[in-house]
RNA sequence: GUGGGCGUGGCCUAGUGGUUAGGGCGGCUGGCUGUGGCCCAGCAGAUCGAGGGUUCGAAUCCCUUCGCCCACCCCA
């Protein structure tokens, strides 16, 4: 038997309504903001992930699914959204157009890491990007529209983090205070702390060892170093995020695990204890453009994980609404009904009907179970006492009625029950 | 990569050494020779994850292996 590859899903039927919420009210928010969609390439040359994202990050030095084709080129499937759609941005000189570019998209994400809740190596991202405007306005605007599209979807108790990790400038003078301060102090580190103080100091801020959360308190905040522009770009979008009523939580020891992003960082968590619960998150990258070979171009986004807010909505027990049509069953006795009831379904589903044909070879009794097990709201059934007077029994299955319509006049007596 | 838990028909599950592995849901059929949902009956469907070992005898005990889940790492 085939499974499912490890840390992939086979999304059904019975969750479509989830998806199709969160699609629904992710397009709907981002057509209020001005955002547009674009589809990218599920796989890219290899080197924009290695370069935009950083060769010192797990992604890139453990998880990425690479692959060379059968020209020689080393591809690889989708890590994260951002680097994509920068380099469609550059491709397509959209830096032509009116600044900022609002984009949104949805894609798969693979990456190659042991599976547990909430965590795929499928899996998939609402995302949304504006670039080519360095102003805070763009950072509010982007939080606001998360803040908003997970105020839409319903999902309740969440917690937005920010906080600025400066940019090329004051970021370097940062790291080392913060390894003046650590280096004393390594006897009191866990073990993978002790690698990071080299490798990624910055990550000594979120260790969740306990000894190491301790230590992170007293270490020195980014805001205390950031340049002054960096310092500006903070305080006008706090003011922003303020005027705006965006509740948030400067959290001193946010950093992210991607090495292009500047000044702006955020994160929304639900209250719900755990440890992969990060439904969306983001920030300001304005590197990275210049980084993949372009001029240098601002940019601010955020990805949000679907599969993880349709978690969420489960635990909170929030029913998607289920668009699902009751269809109309159309039961054939014999061959000769049989020809003629699959037309007549065809002719239903022209005029916009959900209609099916149950499975020949089965009995009357057992065609009416099928279009019960169907919620059918009316069953058309065709006999060949029928097919002699041209007409159809109607049967609606939920008043336990019927009655003789003639053919041609089925559409109209079925069609208010669709 | 590391640690823990769990693997019995499509799904849920009983069964902790002893005759043909039991039940529920779901599926199909029948209980009217042209009538559903309830009820009743029947049928199909499991080499008890796989391999090896212990034993007169293994779903049950031991070893190995694979898979799934959870946690760490890291991330959406």
């Amino acid at each position: 038997m085939f499974r499912a590859p490890r840390g992939t899903d086979d999304i059904l039927p019975q969750d479509q309504p989830y998806w199709r919420l969160i699609e629904q009210t992710a397009e709907a928010v981002c057509r209020r903001f001005g955002n547009q969609r674009i589809r990218t390439p599920l796989f890219e040359d290899s080197a924009l992930f290695i370069r935009g994202v950083g060769t010192g990050t797990d992604i890139v030095e453990k998880e990425m699914y690479t692959f060379d084709d059968r020209g020689g080129d080393s591809l690889t499937l989708l890590p994260e959204g951002t680097a994509s759609v920068c380099r469609a941005y550059l491709e397509h000189g959209m830096a032509n157009l009116p600044q900022p570019v609002r984009l949104f998209y949805f894609t798969p994400i693979f990456r190659y890491e042991r599976p547990q809740a909430g965590r795929y190596r499928q899996h998939h991202q609402f995302g949304v990007e504006a670039l080519g405007d360095a102003d805070p306005s763009t950072d509010a605007e982007v939080i606001e529209l998360g803040w908003r599209f997970l105020a839409d979807l319903g999902l309740r108790d969440l917690t937005l983090y920010v906080n600025s990790i400066g940019d090329h400038r004051c970021r370097p003078a940062f790291v080392e205070a913060l390894k003046a301060y650590y280096l004393p102090r390594q006897e009191a580190l866990c073990q993978d702390c002790r690698g990071r103080l080299h490798r990624a100091p910055l990550r000594l801020l979120d260790c969740k060892v306990p000894s190491c959360q301790a230590l992170a308190q007293q270490a020195p905040h980014t805001l205390d170093h950031l340049c002054d522009d960096c310092t500006q770009h903070w305080q006008r979008l706090e003011g922003y995020l303020k005027r705006l009523e965006i509740p948030h939580t400067v959290d001193h020891r946010l950093v992210r695990g991607l090495d292009y992003y500047t000044r702006t960082v955020f994160e929304v968590k639900p209250q719900a204890e755990g440890s992969q619960v990060t439904i969306l998150a983001g920030g300001r990258y304005d590197g990275l453009m210049e980084e993949l070979g372009g001029k240098p171009t601002p940019g601010v986004g955020f990805g949000s994980g679907i599969e993880r807010m349709v978690l969420n909505l489960k635990l909170q027990e929030t029913q998607p609404p289920d668009p699902l049509p009751r269809p109309v069953v159309v039961v054939a006795l014999g061959e000769q009904a049989r020809v003629e009831g699959i037309s007549l379904a065809s002719r239903l589903r022209q005029n916009g009907l959900a209609a099916v044909v149950a499975p020949g070879s089965r009995s009357l009794k057992a065609q009416l179970r099928y279009a019960s097990a169907l919620n059918a709201r009316y069953a058309l059934i065709l006999g060949d006492r029928e097919l002699e007077k041209g007409v159809v029994v109607v049967r609606d299955m939920d008043k336990a009625e019927q009655r003789e319509v003639e053919a041609a006049g089925v559409e109209e007596m079925v069609g208010g029950g669709g």
